[in-house]
DNA sequence: GTCTATATCACGATAGAC
DNA sequence: GTCTATCGTGATATAGAC
């Protein structure tokens, strides 16, 4: 049985299906131990093979590492991408579509995300700076999602973009560490809870400009 | 020189000088690398011993992991507890307060929370399971918070408390990947950022039943 | 493409001198 | 309380048979 041309190498090179199910395996077991704490046996053995056999498809473990973290920002830009949703929208359904699609390349896409925000922080430099430039551009196309909707002036004047941004990026980050895709919330009323908690705040009222200003809560209130 | 009576061992037991100095480089190293990712080896040599002596004090590098999970949560708590405003304040100030002295755990009491927030989901879990029952106490606390200012009526009807906390939390612990206490933004008014995206959301007006509802989005609008 | 076998090395942990 | 020395283990990675 010959081997026929499978290797179209285009930049970046396509995965093949082995390469593929080793990262599946992998990513899982990173997402749960991390990637110090996960060994070539280990991945090796999810996937039925031997850690020897590893080194065929891929030259070290950073390079499964860092197969991974590509990929999930891979999938996060491409759901960004696809969200159905024109521009010429009204800001907040806009907005939660863009939310509805990051919480799903969370969820829906394979564990490569949920890695990558998990473990990007602990990556070896070496890893992490390769990463860095794909990384801006996600957090680009965000930018230019939140400017545009500012700049229609649906935001409060007083509001700082970047750090709108990231708060959000946190909201939405962290639901890894209590969602649940088959639990009893769905992940779209999740969209909506984010969307609308990162639009519209808990409060019954309005905004008001004092409401939260620090020089609003008088000294003679403070104990201790 | 005879070592006198240092070793009044109460429960939780104290912390000795040169067990707290292990823990702070310790925690460092952690933030960075992740605690598989951090040898013996390595901490010694920030503390400027060798890797045996270690075990003087420490029976296991796992012991060292747990009493650093176990401070992060102790942080916090005692942040919490030392807030200086009295619950009868508006629940603005109220909110306010609380999410300043949570950030100060992550940021000006050492890397104990913030390693806590980073590590905990990668911990071997004998590590983890020990650490559960400190943490829900921790939540608990925000928890009642957030009942006893929702019992007064200041929140919207429709809002969820548990994922209004989970969210809220996301929003203040993913500050660790980007705040920075020598930058140009100030803790304080991080936590006013913070707390008033929270409160009152970014958008300009004020909520409305039905701006952020899904049914609100015409299936016209959308592409593809 | 996977195997076995192994080289090389770093790890956590221990023992005993000082 | 710290040192040196070392044990036993498991890590990444390689070589070559099949």
């Amino acid at each position: 049985m010959t081997t026929h041309v499978e290797a179209r190498q285009s930049v970046p090179a396509l995965e093949s299906v082995a390469r593929s199910r080793i990262l599946d395996s992998a990513a899982e077991l990173i997402l749960d131990q991390g990637f110090a704490g996960t060994s070539m046996r280990e991945v090796a053995a999810s996937v039925g093979i031997k850690a020897g056999s590893l080194y065929h498809h891929f030259a070290s473990k950073e390079e499964i590492f860092s197969a991974i973290l590509e990929r999930g920002i891979e999938v996060m830009v491409d759901s960004f991408a696809a969200v159905p949703v024109a521009v010429t929208e009204p800001p907040e359904a806009l907005l939660r579509a863009h939310v509805r699609a990051h919480l799903g390349s969370l969820f829906e896409f394979g564990p490569y995300t949920a890695v990558h925000v998990t473990t990007f922080r602990s990556a070896p430099s070496s890893v992490r700076e390769a990463i860095v430039p794909r990384r801006d551009a996600y957090e680009a196309m965000w930018s230019t999602l939140l400017h545009r909707i500012a700049s229609g002036g649906a935001f409060r004047d007083d509001q700082d973009l970047g750090i709108a941004r990231l708060v959000l990026f946190g909201a939405m980050n962290s639901t890894i560490e209590w969602f649940d895709l088959d639990g009893s919330l769905a992940i779209d009323d999740l969209a909506d809870a984010v969307a609308t908690q990162f639009w519209q705040g808990v409060s019954r009222e309005g905004p008001s400009k004092e409401g939260l200003s620090r020089e609003g809560l008088s000294r003679e209130a403070a104990i201790q």
